[in-house]
DNA sequence: TATGTCTACTGAACCGGTTTAGTGAGCGCT
DNA sequence: AGCGCTCACTAAACCGGTTCAGTAGACATA
């Protein structure tokens, strides 16, 4: 059926130790005996067993992501694709491959890890959505599973992390806004349990300071439209309305940008909007949206690349990703000269 | 360290055979020693090693989704991620694994493929965005690998399908709009590679001849914004224009929506505008959008269903969801009684 | 009592690789 | 010539399970 090291070292005359010295490039043939055992695997076709070579050397050659988030909403998340296509192009390359999982609750997520580990499905593990006070980081220790984290965490970690800076993006949104002559800019944040919720409410905070303005109006809402749309309510009926709105991604953005519109509202006569992610939609909304991109293909991309490199027993050091540039349109404009509230 | 099945039977005083058949449920031992071995085992806290097990029943306890697009626009796609959400919520009952390929160009698509069976990393696969006369099919079961298929291609195939109506929607889409009084009803459609694309083609051209209308405008898109458009701006210059347009996908629509507002087109005083998804955004848009719910997430649960007991030895027959129902939201209206063209 | 059958189990082969221990040949050195 | 060393390779153990062939003992049957 199909062809083992047993035939090929059959067929080579040579022991089966030595097809495994031979095509792992370890010392221990002569050069001949090698070059002739590689033309006779290739002649043979000969391919190694995953399995097999998982069970003699305990790997697994593949790589885990845990994906925790409600179902429903992983449909408008825009960023696990491409982060995951980026994570492919350099997993295709080392022959290794990407186990997901998909966890609804905390308690799943943690079993999600747990079971990606004792099973020995994966032999490092890539972790997203870093949380302040993150306990994976102690979880995925005790396991004794690598690997890398997106951003560093507050908490120590031993595990090296793959860093985007997302402060640049939102202060260069609030000076954008400040320099449209902007004074009253809110902030509708993620979930402040993440630290790229926090960041980019201390980013936009930080700025405001710096431009000499008072503290702006933050509400914490949770990534998604509902939330997004909920939060713009609240904004718009305070009676310190803000004039411009620095949402913490698109989605949230595109609902409030909606909202406002159904109010009677002009975007941005009378309300700017800015986003963070730049989704395809951004540019085809009307106004298209101002906003941050946030490149997970590339975060993907060299995150395994990291990985990889650990499992190889690379060091762990942090790499730095190009911080993204704000992309200004339409839906940012001078700040309305007569209020409406 | 880690505690092995010979462990196991050591300590219980039988051979390692012996533990094998008690906790496989496998005759060949007496009930007092199955329950001594499984008392054991329990107390010893052993594990089967998932990668010794695969090795000798030849086996990855996985199955593989290969996802094709174009990593730049899969975040916009609402479908995999809840799709992937609803396999894993079955695969994680039956202690099976989900390995994830995403494949840029379509021999990388083929690939993926092969790589998979070739590595023996997954017992099955599920096919998804079927398209017409799909190669696929004839790869797969020359590669010897069970599959499920979404939807029953054209061509025959051996593998179960797991089928939802689109027609349905679409119909009742049409049938909604007419009774609005439209008669120029238009359609965005998807790739006509896609059987899916075609269906609902097709649903909507039956829909429009059974309503008595004249055949409708159709532009074949791409699923994505920017498509869906460029398909909108073509049908608003057309001398036809239409009152109406059905898209195949939220993401065309609420590009199309934007679009047409931007021309200063009320939605849907000037124009109807239906999709098709129900995405999380569709209600969050102004107006909200009328579509037809996919149910990603129970489309992968019951397509896992139907691999793992594909893979256990069931019988080959397709399932058939429900048809999901048109959600009327204000994106649709009476059609305008004066003509703007 | 001799024979056959069944049950309950053991020992070993097997899956397909990696790795370790061991061996014979060839060489340099004194 | 004899010694030790390295090189190139083999045989076998090993990873941790499954499964097959064989066997001892209990029991029924003629």
């Amino acid at each position: 059926m199909t062809v083992t090291i047993n035939d090929v070292a059959q067929a080579a005359g040579v022991s089966k130790g030595a097809v495994s010295y031979a095509l792992n490039g370890q010392p221990g043939v002569s050069d001949d005996t090698r070059e002739r055992i590689l033309k006779v695997a290739r002649e043979l076709g000969w391919k190694p067993n995953l399995r097999a070579k998982g069970l003699s050397s305990a790997k697994a050659f593949a790589v885990g992501l845990v994906v925790a988030r409600d179902p429903k909403l992983l449909g408008t998340d825009p960023f696990f694709p491409a982060f995951i296509a980026g994570i492919e192009t350099t997993l295709v390359e080392h022959e290794y491959a990407l186990v997901l999982t998909v966890a609804a609750s905390a308690d799943a997520e943690e079993l999600g890890y747990r079971k990606l580990a004792a099973d020995g499905r994966v032999d490092g593990i890539i972790l997203t959505d870093m949380r302040v006070d993150d306990s994976r980081i102690a979880l995925l220790q005790s396991l004794k599973i690598p690997a890398v984290t997106l951003n560093r965490p507050e908490t120590s970690s031993p595990f090296p992390a793959v860093c985007m800076d997302d402060t640049e993006g939102i202060t260069a949104a609030v000076e954008h806004l400040v320099s449209l002559g902007h004074t009253r800019i809110a902030h509708v944040g993620g979930p402040q349990s993440y630290i790229h919720g926090r960041s980019r409410r201390l980013a936009w905070q930080n700025a405001l300071s710096k431009a000499g303005l008072e503290a702006g109006s933050f509400i914490e809402a949770d990534f998604t439209a509902a939330g997004g749309l909920a939060a713009t309510a609240e904004l718009l009926r305070s009676a310190q309305r803000p004039t411009a709105i620095i949402y913490a991604n698109d989605l949230m953005a595109t609902a409030g940008q909606s909202y406002a519109q159904s109010l009677g509202m002009a975007v941005p006569g009378d309300l700017s909007i800015t986003g963070y992610d730049d989704t395809e939609l951004a540019k085809y909304l009307n106004p298209p949206l101002t906003t941050i991109p946030a490149d997970p293909m590339l975060w993907g991309r060299v995150a395994a690349q990291k990985l990889l490199s650990l499992l190889g027993g690379a060091p762990a050091e942090d790499v730095y990703l190009p911080s993204p540039k704000l992309v200004v349109r339409a839906s940012t404009g001078p700040a309305p000269t007569i209020r409406h509230n």
